[in-house]
DNA sequence: GTGAATGCAAACTCTTTGCATGACT
DNA sequence: AGTCATGCAAAGAGTTTGCATTCAC
């Protein structure tokens, strides 16, 4: 399915089994720890097969702020929609993951009144996790 | 206001300044060039002061992925609530702010229903603006 | 006068790029 | 064989830190 002029390789077959297994936010840096423990991958492809994944709009780009990027799968499976939106925790830097089709609704209302041509969306909520309150 | 334990000093009295007149975000290389056209100010002094105002609650750090930070005066004015999000032009870059009553409600519903205790959220919406379509 | 804020410069981290090697088709 | 992905190392960008100086109180 990625047949779309690309050749796979070592690295880029490797990141994609990993993000079929975990499947929320993983930093680059995360991703070459856990990549380099089975088989070594220089930081260099695993940022450029990030950008190749990403641009096919197969993984997303998540920024909670904290300076480093994260990515995770696209969830566009057709019928059900995985798509989610994240919860921060701002005491141990917890991430999780949450999907609420109400908000997805307002935000799809929304797109339509400024303008824009909206193709994606991101939340981000920060607060204190139930363990660290 | 801010005698929470701190001075004044030029490159913070700049700051405030900028902020109280430019509402939506700017980044600190922006904020210290257009601090350094009226008196220059150091970058180190800019990241200083961020960081201090930030951490006092006075201005909101806004990450919309391209990798640079982008800080606002937080807009927790007692009554009218001016919270706002943005809209983040995918071909020529630029961001503008929108305020939506019904996408806080729905936000503020969600946030009693994950276990976490909620502080802030941050809504980034991507796509293309009227004049790049 | 004392302590805190500032400026400068160097250090650090994350990310990107050039070029040669090696792999996939 | 030809093309494209990979690895390594160096470069680039944004941000942070150490230390001496200057400013605010």
């Amino acid at each position: 399915m990625r047949r779309a002029g690309h050749n796979r390789g070592a690295a880029r077959d490797a990141l994609i089994d990993l993000f079929a297994i975990e499947g929320c936010a993983l930093t680059p840096q995360e991703i070459e720890g856990r990549l380099s423990s089975d088989r070594p991958v220089a930081r260099a492809s695993v940022y450029r097969a990030l950008e190749l994944l990403h641009s096919l709009r197969l993984i997303t780009r998540i920024d909670v702020g904290d300076g480093v990027a994260r990515y995770e799968r696209a969830h566009l499976d057709e019928g059900h929609d995985h798509h989610h939106h994240h919860l921060l925790c701002g005491a141990c830097g917890e991430l999780v993951g949450f999907e609420d089709e109400h908000l997805e609704a307002v935000i799809h209302e929304l797109s339509g009144r400024h303008g824009f041509r909206i193709s994606e969306h991101e939340v981000t909520l920060r607060g204190t996790c139930p363990s660290c309150r």
